[in-house]
DNA sequence: GAAAACTTACTGACAAGCCGGTAACCTTTC
DNA sequence: GAAAGGTTACCGGCTTGTCAGTAAGTTTTC
């Protein structure tokens, strides 16, 4: 079952032209997310009919998904780190993802909205962001026992949670600041929640909501 | 010109139907979004047809504003709390909700998908979620100052961070126990996270990020 | 207290519009 | 001249919302 393919090559300026629908397809699927952007609006930002978005494409799911791996290509670029790097330097490429993500509301807009949507049924990103969840949490959970290796303590049994809370409190600070950016500050909230769990994994601290509980009258 | 309206009152069991109907819309809108989630689709739930919901709610988006408050009374009932508390309780309300949003999958989804929904243009819910996200900001920055007024400390000008910080870790969270379940503890990663943000800032400690960083070579 | 007058709670059919996808057909470029 | 890069035209399907009509319930009237 030989899937010989033609493979019949492109003119020269197609490639700059896919990009360019994919970037309008960041665009529109950013602002009026995955099931509302329509085809069609793709097309008129590039000037052409939503026929020719599926000559290059094949179909709105395959176009979907290739918007989705084109920004994390792009992503790299743009902090213009060669890869992602591990121990407390990822937290603090964390924090300046954060800070870059505050100029960059397209592509925040982009993933906030797409991330939700993908839990609903039979999304066609779910695979996508179920697999990016798991590899992010993994590199995080790296990083937290690389960083408990070299202060020489033993890495306790929250660093899963750490993990998840970590991308989980920056993907949620991207709704509340797309929803009303004048009263939040990206980049700085986002800083402030890092190095709250990562001190919290470093250096724990007893709990302060199991404390018995202060009295006002006792003042 | 007065508007005279007759008012005769509607039939006793109608409003137990429009309950109906409102749990139908939460689980549907929960389970396929808002906007893929059809006004037949909820009909067909509840065994009638879409016209008859649209002669209960008039249209689409009115019943999606109607669910969405709908669950903000049944939400307050389900813990039993008479209102929400303020100081350290009010962070102890938020690691129960946690741990009891756990069990109710269709309603996190439901929040979850139309909060992140809503970021786009134009959407019927974005008010909606703008304000109760300001809300519950502020809310928790008033519990931040009650504690640290009762610890005798000054509120540090963190405490907008990590309110915004909070709510985000919880919303996030959830994505990603939605997602994926099975790696995921939702009411005990959110208790973790919600620890290490009051401990930071009740407690600060020293940024594990500006430190020098340790060589692995220095073993 | 029963008939008349009126409402409510629907149904079924349909209008209008939009969507993704396909097919057939030009046109530019290698 | 053949393939790539499009366009135009169109289809089938689905969605919200309207409308007329009907059965059942409620209120009014005598």
């Amino acid at each position: 079952m030989a899937t010989a393919k033609k493979q019949t090559r492109s003119r020269p300026e197609t490639i700059a032209r896919r990009r360019e629908i994919l970037r309008a397809a960041t665009d529109i699927f950013g602002s009026k997310g995955s099931v509302n952007g329509t085809l069609t609006d793709i097309a008129d930002q590039v000037g052409m009919t939503h026929a020719g978005i599926l000559h290059h494409f094949g179909s709105k799911d395959l176009l979907l998904m290739e918007v989705l791996t084109y920004r994390d290509e792009s992503d790299v670029d743009h902090l213009e780190e060669k890869h992602i790097p591990t121990g407390i330097e990822f937290f603090r490429h964390l924090v300046r993802t954060a800070f870059s993500n505050a100029q960059r509301a397209g592509l925040v807009q982009l993933y906030a909205v797409l991330s939700a949507e993908s839990v609903t049924d039979d999304h066609a990103a779910r695979d996508y962001f179920v697999d990016r969840y798991r590899n992010l949490r993994q590199e995080a959970i790296e990083s937290f026992e690389l960083l408990c290796a070299q202060r020489e303590v033993e890495a306790p049994d929250t660093v899963a949670h750490a993990a998840a809370a970590i991308l989980a409190v920056m993907d949620g600070l991207q709704i509340q600041w797309l929803l009303d950016p004048e009263n939040l500050l990206l980049g700085e909230a986002s800083e402030f929640a890092i190095e709250a769990i990562v001190s919290a994994v470093v250096n724990p601290q007893p709990s302060p909501l199991r404390e018995p509980a202060l009295e006002t009258s006792a003042e």
